[in-house]
RNA sequence: GCCGGGAUGGCGGAAUUGGCAGACGCGGUGGAUUCAAAAUCCACAGUCCUUCAGUGGGCGUGAGGGUUCAAGUCCCUCUCCCGGCACCA
C-alpha cells in the first residue's frame, strides 16, 4: 500500500536555489534597447494577506517575465509596498498598535506569501512609500510643483469622509445603492460623504486636461479601450461658447454663461446662477432684508448638501432675484434666477432655452416662464415646444439674423461675432478638477510647508527634507489632523525669516500621491542623492507592460500619467507616459449563497450550507445563488494561500491561469484546483515512469524517419511550442495555452500505452514532448518544470534553456483528415495527404459513401475545396 | 440617458478570425481496482428523434432578419446581463 504521499515537496527546494542564484536585473545607464523590457504589477497595499486580486496579476506578472528571460531579454520585475494609508491608521486605532508595526508586519507577512509562490522579482530594488528615503522624494516632487504652481493653497468646498474624518478627490468619491438609497460615498469605506469647506493644497491637474486626452489617443490600442475610455469620460471635455450678458445690479456687472447650444441663444427665457456664483453674494447685499433672508437661506440649504446628492433626483428649485440680465444678441431682457440645478460647472451660471433643453423646460414649468422655441426640426420630429423641449439639432428661427442656419452652422457664427464684440467666445471646458491632496490624517507623507505668519507658505529647503512623519502622535480621528496634536512637529523656525512662530503643515498627502511616481523609483530605488539616476531611469523606464486591476482605471492610473507629464516637463525624463501597455486583468469572483426561509435570511459559505442542509435548516429551494466580487460579508471568498499550502504553488498558480483569459473577470470554483493538480501529479509521474526510456538519448539525427504515432507526438509536441509562444507574443491567453500542454500530456499517455516497448525514433519524440512539456510551461509552473528538467537529465536550471521554437515541418502531418459537406452540412470524412491537390480533394470526397447518397440524383452545381481544411459540394 | 464590454453544454471556458461548434478542465454516468469507501485508472457524454444494435437523421452558440457554397465569427433590428459616467448646460 502506498502511503499518502506529499506532492509536490520540490517548491521549497527550488525556491532556495533560485534565491542563490538569482537572475536579477542588471544596473545599467545605457539606454534603452529593445532587447530592455520593463514589466510591472502595480504594487500592493500591505494588508498582510495575499488575496485573488494579487495572485492573478502576480502570477501573470511573473510568468511573463520568465518567458522573456527565457527569450534574451533583460526584464525587470520590481515590486514594493503601497504602505501608507488609512487602513493601517484604522487598524491602529482599533488595536492599538502603531500604525509603522502594523504596516511591516504585514509587509513581513505578504513578502513571505510571495516567495512561496514562487514569484522571481527583483527584490533587491523593493520600495516602501512610507520609509523617509522614498517620502522624501514625494516630498521633492511637491516642492518643485508648488514652484511651478502645479500644487496650489486655496479655501475650497471638498467632499469630507464622515467616518474616515478626512478629505477625500472627487475621484475617490463614488456613487452607492445602498437599501434602495442612493448616495455619495468614500470609495475606501463606504461612508457617506458630505461637503465641507476647508484650506486644503490642490494639484493643477487641469492644466494637463488636453495633455492627458492626447496622450490616451497615442497609447491607442495599448491601452484597454475600456480603461481609455473611462479616462476620457471622467476628463470630460466639452467644447462650447461662453456668452457675456450683462446682470442690470446697481452696477452693471458682466455674467457670463457656458454653454454648448449657443444656437439657442435667441430662446433664452431666462439666467440661472449656481447657488455658489460669486455674484450671488453681491445680489444678496442689494435685496431688501426680506428678499435676502430667504435667498441666503435657499443657498445655505442647497449648499448643505453635497454637489452629486444636489444633482440626484431632488426637485428642481430656485428662487428669482428681481434682477435682470441683458441678452447680448437679442438684446432682451431676462430674469435672473439662482437655482438648485446649476453646479458650479463652467461659469456656474447658464442661459435657460426651455424650448431645447429638458431641465430649463422643467424648472420653467414650475415658475411658469416663458418657453420660446428656436429652433425647428429638419426631419418631420413632431415639435411642441410647451410639452415637451425639443433637444435635437435643427435649424435656426426666431433668431434674427440667424435664421435658416444649422445648429452647427450658427454655433459657430455666433461664437465668432460674440468674440467680435467682446461678449465671449469659443470656450473649452473639462469635468475634471484639480485634485485635493491634504489628508488631516496621521500615516502619510507630510508635506514641506512652513506657514509664517509673516511670510505666507514657504516651502521647507530641498536640504532639509524630509520632513519626518513623527513616531510619537495620538492619532484618533478627530477631524484635526493628528499632527496638529504633536507640539513639537508642528512648532519650527521660518525658513525664510528666521521668526519663531512659523508652523508646519500638519496635513498629510493623499496616497496616491505616494504611488504616482513609485515605478521611475524602482529603476534606480537606493539613490539617497536624487530621485533617480536620469540615465538609469532611462534605461528601463516607460513601464513596458503594467498590469493592475480596473479599479485603478481612473484614480491611480490618470494620476501615474499626470505625475509622469509633470516630470517631463521639468526636464527629469524623456517620455511623457509612464505605461506603453496596459494589462488590466480580470476580478476572480466566488459563489455567493444567500438563504432565506423561517430559520434565517443571510449569506452563508458552501461549507455552512452543506452543513445546514444536513441538519435540514435549508434546502436548494431557499437558496440564490450569485457570482459576485469576493467579500467577507457575501461569505463566498477563497483565500490563494490556503490553497497553496494545500496544493503547493505551482498547482495554485496554474488554476489562477487556467480560469479564464486574464482580462475577463471569471468564476472561482472550489473545485477548480481539481484539474489542475491533477495534472501536475500525472505530469510528473507519467516523466518519472518514461525517464528511463528517454533520458540517455540526444538529439534525434536529421532525416530520422518516424513512425507515424511518433510522428503525431511530434506534430503535437511541436504545436504546444507554437501555440504557447503565440500566447506570450501577445494574446495572453493562457488557459488555452496551459490547456494544450494538458492535451500533450493525454497524447503522451496514450503514445506509451501503446507502444510499451518503443523504437528508437520513438523514443526520440518521446522526449521531443517531455522536452516541450518542461521548458514551455516553466514560465507557469516553475517548480515543478524546475524539477522534471532534473529529471530529465539536466544539469541547468531550465530557466538558463532557450526557448524553443516551433518547427513548421514536424507539426505537418502526412495525412488529414479533411470534413466533406454537402450543401453546407457534414456528411463525412476523407482521409488524405495533407499536400493534396484541390482536385484530389473533390474526387476523393465525390468518393465518400455517405457523401453518394446526399448527391444521388441531384446535379452537382459547385464544388469548394479548401485544401487543408474542407470540401462543400452545392448539389440541387 | 450616454460610453464601454458581454450572452456558446449542468458549470468555467475553447474555436488558428468565415471552414467538422463544444478543445481543455470541473461536475455527471458506466466500468476496473477495493470487503467497502476514498484515491487512481479506463470508457461515455450538446439535445431530440430513429434502430434490437452497429447506425442514421433533425435541431442547436440570447431573439429575429440578411450576406455567403459555408456564419458563434460579417451586416441590420431587438432583448437581457455586467462595468463606468450621469441635472456637466
Amino acid at each position: 500500500m502506498e502511503e499518502q504521499r506529499k506532492f509536490p515537496d520540490y517548491e521549497a527546494k527550488w525556491q532556495k536555489v533560485w534565491a542563490e542564484h538569482k537572475q536579477a536585473a542588471s544596473d545599467s545607464t545605457t539606454p534603452k534597447s529593445d532587447r530592455d523590457f520593463y514589466i510591472l504589477s502595480m504594487f500592493p497595499y500591505p494588508s498582510g494577506k495575499l488575496h485573488f486580486g494579487h495572485a492573478l496579476p502576480y502570477t501573470l506578472t511573473d510568468s511573463m517575465a520568465r518567458y522573456l528571460r527565457m527569450n534574451g531579454y533583460n526584464v525587470l520585475d520590481p515590486t514594493g509596498w503601497d504602505a501608507f494609508g488609512l487602513p493601517a491608521e484604522n487598524a491602529a486605532i482599533e488595536n492599538k498598535i502603531h500604525p509603522s508595526k502594523f504596516t511591516y508586519d504585514n509587509i513581513e507577512a505578504m513578502r513571505k506569501q510571495k516567495h512561496a509562490f514562487g514569484y522571481s522579482f527583483d527584490w533587491d530594488r523593493e520600495v516602501f512609500t512610507c520609509r523617509p528615503d522614498y517620502y522624501q522624494w514625494t516630498q521633492w516632487i511637491f516642492l518643485q510643483m508648488l514652484e511651478k504652481g502645479v500644487a496650489y493653497r486655496k479655501k475650497a468646498r471638498v467632499n469630507w469622509c464622515t467616518h474616515c474624518n478626512t478629505v477625500l478627490a472627487n475621484e475617490q468619491v463614488e456613487t452607492i445603492v445602498k437599501d434602495g438609497d442612493e448616495f455619495q460615498a468614500c470609495f475606501r469605506c463606504e461612508s457617506r460623504v458630505i461637503i465641507k469647506e476647508i484650506d486644503a493644497w490642490f494639484l493643477r491637474i487641469t492644466d494637463y486636461a488636453d495633455r492627458l486626452l492626447a496622450g490616451l489617443d497615442k497609447l491607442g490600442d495599448k491601452w484597454p479601450e475600456k480603461v481609455s475610455n473611462q479616462q476620457r469620460n471622467w476628463i470630460g471635455r466639452s467644447e462650447g461658447v461662453n456668452i457675456d450678458f450683462t446682470a442690470k445690479l446697481s452696477t452693471e456687472e458682466t455674467l457670463t454663461v457656458f454653454t454648448t447650444r449657443a444656437d439657442t441663444v435667441f430662446g433664452v427665457t431666462y439666467v440661472a446662477l449656481a447657488p455658489e456664483h460669486p455674484l450671488v453674494e453681491q445680489i444678496i447685499a442689494q435685496l431688501d432684508e426680506k428678499k435676502a433672508k430667504q435667498l441666503r437661506e435657499f443657498v445655505k440649504d442647497t449648499l448643505a448638501m453635497s454637489e452629486q446628492d444636489r444633482a440626484g433626483d431632488a426637485e428642481k428649485e430656485g428662487i428669482n432675484t428681481g434682477f435682470i440680465a441683458v441678452n447680448p444678441l437679442s438684446g432682451e431682457e431676462v430674469p435672473i434666477f439662482v437655482a438648485n440645478y446649476v453646479l458650479m460647472y463652467g461659469t456656474g451660471a447658464v442661459m435657460a432655452v426651455p424650448a431645447h433643453d429638458e431641465r430649463d423646460h422643467e424648472f420653467a414649468g414650475e415658475y411658469r416662464l416663458p418657453i420660446k422655441q428656436v429652433i425647428e426640426p429638419v426631419n418631420d420630429d413632431e415639435v411642441d415646444v410647451a410639452e415637451e423641449a425639443y433637444t435635437e439639432h435643427g435649424r435656426l428661427i426666431h433668431s434674427g439674423a440667424y435664421d435658416g442656419l444649422t445648429t452647427a452652422e450658427a454655433v459657430k457664427k455666433i461664437a465668432a461675432d460674440l468674440k467680435g464684440k467682446g461678449k465671449g467666445g469659443p470656450q473649452v471646458n473639462y469635468k475634471l478638477r484639480d485634485w485635493g491632496i491634504s489628508r488631516q490624517r496621521y500615516w502619510g507623507c507630510p508635506i514641506p510647508v512652513i506657514h509664517c505668519p509673516k511670510c505666507g507658505i514657504v516651502p521647507v529647503p530641498e536640504n532639509e527634507l524630509p520632513v519626518k512623519l513623527p513616531d510619537d502622535v495620538d492619532f484618533l480621528p478627530t477631524g484635526q489632523s493628528p499632527l496638529t496634536l504633536h507640539p513639537d512637529f508642528q512648532k519650527t523656525r521660518c525658513p525664510k525669516c528666521g521668526g519663531e512662530d512659523a508652523r508646519r503643515d500638519m496635513d498629510t498627502m493623499d496616497t496616491f500621491v505616494d504611488s504616482s511616481w513609485y515605478f521611475l523609483r524602482y529603476t534606480d530605488p537606493h539613490n539617497d542623492e536624487k530621485i533617480f539616476d536620469r540615465a538609469k531611469c532611462a534605461h528601463w523606464a516607460p513601464v513596458d507592460l503594467y498590469i493592475g486591476g480596473r479599479e485603478h482605471a481612473i484614480l491611480h492610473l490618470i494620476y501615474a500619467r499626470f505625475y509622469t507629464k509633470f516630470l517631463h516637463d521639468i526636464g527629469l525624463i524623456d517620455f511623457d507616459e509612464p505605461f506603453t501597455r496596459l494589462y488590466a486583468h480580470g476580478l476572480i469572483q466566488g459563489e455567493s449563497i444567500k438563504v432565506v426561509n423561517e430559520h434565517m435570511n443571510r449569506y452563508v459559505s458552501a461549507e455552512e450550507f452543506a452543513k445546514l442542509k444536513k441538519e435540514g435548516k435549508a434546502t436548494d429551494k431557499d437558496i440564490t445563488r450569485r457570482i459576485e466580487k469576493m467579500s467577507k460579508s457575501k461569505k463566498n471568498g477563497a483565500d490563494p494561500t490556503a490553497l497553496m499550502e494545500q496544493y503547493g504553488a505551482d498547482a495554485t498558480r496554474l488554476a489562477i491561469l487556467f480560469l479564464g483569459p486574464g482580462d475577463a473577470d471569471s468564476a472561482w470554483d472550489p473545485n477548480g484546483m481539481k484539474g489542475p493538480y491533477g495534472f501536475l501529479r500525472r505530469w510528473y509521474d507519467t516523466t518519472l515512469q518514461c525517464a528511463p526510456m528517454v533520458e540517455d538519448i540526444g538529439e534525434a539525427p536529421a532525416g530520422t524517419e518516424y513512425p507515424p504515432a511518433a510522428k503525431a507526438l511530434r506534430a503535437a509536441a511541436h504545436s504546444l511550442i507554437d501555440k504557447v509562444t503565440r500566447e506570450f507574443e501577445g494574446r495572453y491567453a493562457f488557459n488555452t495555452a496551459i490547456a494544450q500542454g494538458m492535451a500533450l500530456l493525454n497524447d503522451i499517455t496514450s503514445f506509451v500505452r501503446a507502444n510499451k516497448q518503443p523504437d528508437g525514433p520513438s523514443r526520440f519524440a518521446l522526449r521531443e514532448a517531455f522536452e516541450a512539456m518542461v521548458v514551455t510551461l516553466s514560465p507557469f509552473v516553475p517548480h515543478t518544470a524546475e524539477e522534471l528538467n532534473q529529471v530529465l537529465g539536466h544539469k541547468e536550471s531550465v530557466f538558463k534553456r532557450a526557448w524553443p521554437k516551433a518547427d513548421p515541418a514536424a507539426m505537418q502531418l502526412d495525412e488529414v483528415e479533411i470534413p466533406v459537406q454537402v450543401n453546407g452540412k457534414l456528411r463525412g470524412t476523407i482521409m488524405l495527404p495533407s499536400k493534396a491537390t484541390k482536385e484530389e480533394m473533390e474526387q476523393l470526397a465525390m468518393a465518400n459513401e455517405n457523401v453518394q447518397k446526399f448527391v444521388e440524383g441531384k446535379k452537382i452545381n459547385k464544388l469548394i475545396a479548401v485544401p487543408g481544411r474542407i470540401v462543400n459540394i452545392v448539389a440541387k
